[in-house]
DNA sequence: GCCGTTTTCGGCCCGACTGTTTTCAGTCG
């Protein structure tokens, strides 16, 4: 079984904190840091790479020294280099660094005074009064750590979906504070990452002391971390923690900017201010004390010599060559989307009805909906076989005749058999509009038959687009294992369409693979698989994914009209 | 450990807040 990316890097990140209790030099625990993060981001198989005998030190933040460590890592599975640190570092101390408030150079010391290896020991020292007499720490270190103990604090991420409603609901409470003129819900929130550890809001006002003030009074704080005069840091009642940042009105550009992040985004930005002899921080663009920039984002990145980076390209993934180059994407916006191409009915386990899906499609201002029930093989959806399907498509075709502003597709979510075959047969599939396979059940097959499972539904000529490839659900299952690369090269064979189901839970394709299907020329459907009206309005993730995925207009398909769209599914003038 | 129109050595982002401190280290983002 091929090693994953996710392995490498989980391997490369214990080696950097493993470094790091040790003392090591900082930045060369730092090039750890970089390269995991180069490798879980990295959309192909680093596994494959390597069984191709492929260069690994063209990827950024990755040498000769690295490239061997992956080298070795994909052929044994394992790092000497991490075998040999587990024997002076005992493994325990690792999950220390978790606790807040503790770095690696508190972990050092706990380990070196106390001989503490873990968080129990850690406890135990705590309660009998031996923390708070070691050098640096002191009763109040110790009663945090007690307390961050018995939270049992493991760093959890959030849906963005669910990490949403608070990010409005704090954006009005601060609007409604006199003293602050603008507010935006930054970090990676507004790249629009598929989960968020955190909210980082920046607020621009002159007066910080009154709008932290106004924050840490906001209804849902469970407790605030700190409070200062131009920052402030609270946990909100479900967990999530939220940092505030107050800047003046000329800085506060430099300062979305920064907490935007990502942190690799941003420390790319300075070294080139570095290069021009000009400092870039949270408070502008500076040429010593003179400031050159620092108002709105544009204008700094302007005088870098860059083009304005949209927040969900700032990941470090060749955006800033991009921008130097003029060579940016033209990122897919909400409205290019003209229509769904997932949906469901009370037909099968939708919440609404056929003429309510398409009304509420309508009042979105689409020009089509496609209704893709599902096929018989779900019995927990009440899957239609093809009777009752051929009624559905009676229904479709009478209120088609109604229907003024929108037009509804007929068509299907068939599940894709174990053996690759399709769970309605090929007669009644010819008819529909569009035909939508995807994988329900057996999700943990083997690779190798899974993606020919895959494969061998693609070949039907039948379908169209293949939905939530990898069937993972975030912070609950994990992707299927799919060789990806081979199902897009089928797909681009084949003249199929890959889905980014916008699904919040789902988010599949991730941003890597999007970004892997725009440069091997599949073509993607953006669609909500909504189950009921209000999931309609879910394509504002899909679409926050696509771009993240560097996806343009061209590259989706409901962004075209309806007639090129038919085109477009039977497959001509590909 | 990486990286390079300030190159193969000597840099590597930087400011706020907290707690333990009489001037600052550690942590965090």
């Amino acid at each position: 079984m091929p090693i994953h990316n996710a392995e490498i890097a989980a391997i490369l990140h214990e080696v950097a904190d493993l470094l790091e209790i040790e003392g090591e030099n900082p930045f060369r625990v730092r090039a750890y840091r970089e390269a995991a993060r180069t490798v879980e981001n990295h959309p192909r198989s680093l596994a494959e790479m390597v069984g191709k005998g492929e260069s690994l030190t063209r990827l950024p933040g990755i040498g000769e020294d690295l490239a061997g460590k992956i080298r070795e890592i994909v052929r044994t599975g394992t790092l000497r280099q991490t075998e040999e640190l587990r024997e002076r570092v005992p493994p325990g101390l690792r999950s220390l660094l978790g606790v807040p408030g503790l770095g690696p150079r508190r972990v050092r010391e706990l380990h070196r005074r106390l001989g503490i290896t873990s968080a129990a020991e850690l406890e135990r020292a705590a309660r009998e009064g031996r923390v708070r007499r070691l050098p640096g720490f002191g009763e109040k270190t110790e009663r945090n750590i007690l307390e961050a103990l018995s939270r049992g604090e493991t760093p959890r991420r959030f849906r963005l979906a669910s990490a949403e409603p608070a990010a409005r609901a704090l954006e009005e409470h601060l609007r409604g504070c006199a003293a602050v003129r603008e507010v935006v819900v930054a970090g990676s929130f507004r790249r629009r990452k598929e989960t968020v550890g955190d909210l980082d809001v920046v607020a621009c006002s002159h007066d910080g002391r009154r709008v932290v003030e106004h924050f840490v009074a906001f209804g849902g704080v469970e407790r605030v971390v700190s409070r200062g005069g131009t920052r402030s840091s609270v946990v909100l009642k479900d967990g999530l923690e939220v940092d505030l940042r107050v800047v003046p009105e000329e800085s506060f550009g430099a300062a979305l900017l920064y907490f935007t992040g990502a942190q690799p985004h941003h420390v790319a930005l300075r070294d080139m201010a570095l290069q021009k002899k000009l400092k870039l921080n949270e408070y502008g663009l500076f040429r010593g004390e003179e400031r050159v920039a620092g108002r709105t984002e544009a204008e700094v990145y302007g005088a870098l010599g860059l083009r304005y980076i949209e927040p969900e390209l700032r990941e470090y993934r060749g955006e800033i060559e991009a921008a130097s180059e003029d060579a940016l994407p033209e990122l897919l916006t909400r409205e290019d989307i003209r229509g769904d191409l997932h949906s469901h009915t009370t037909a099968t386990d939708g919440r609404n009805s056929l003429e309510e899906m398409a009304r509420a499609a309508e009042e979105r201002g689409y020009e089509y909906l496609a209704i893709t029930d599902h096929s018989r093989r779900l019995r927990v959806a009440r899957g239609l076989d093809e009777r009752r399907l051929r009624e559905q498509m009676e229904q479709i075709d009478r209120l088609n005749e109604e229907l003024e502003g929108i037009t509804l597709l007929k068509g299907a979510e068939v599940d894709i058999l174990e053996d690759g075959s399709l769970d309605l047969p090929d007669g009644v599939l010819r008819e529909l509009d569009v035909v939508i396979c995807s994988v329900h059940h057996k999700l943990r097959l083997p690779e190798r038959e899974q993606t020919r499972r895959v494969l061998r539904a693609l070949a039907n000529p039948n379908v169209n687009i293949l939905a939530h490839p990898t069937g993972r659900l975030i912070g609950r299952r994990e992707p299927c294992e799919l060789d990806v690369e081979r199902v897009m090269e089928a797909a681009v064979e084949r003249g199929c369409i890959l889905e980014l189901n916008a699904n919040p839970e789902r988010l599949d394709l991730n941003d890597a693979h999007c970004r892997l299907a725009k440069e091997m020329g599949v073509r993607i459907a953006v669609s909500t698989d909504a189950h009921g009206t209000n999931e309609l309005a879910n394509i504002r993730f899909g679409v926050g994914q696509a771009r993240r995925g560097w996806l343009e207009r061209e590259d989706v398909v409901n962004t075209r009209s309806l007639g090129e769209l038919r085109r477009l599914l039977r497959r001509e003038g590909a």
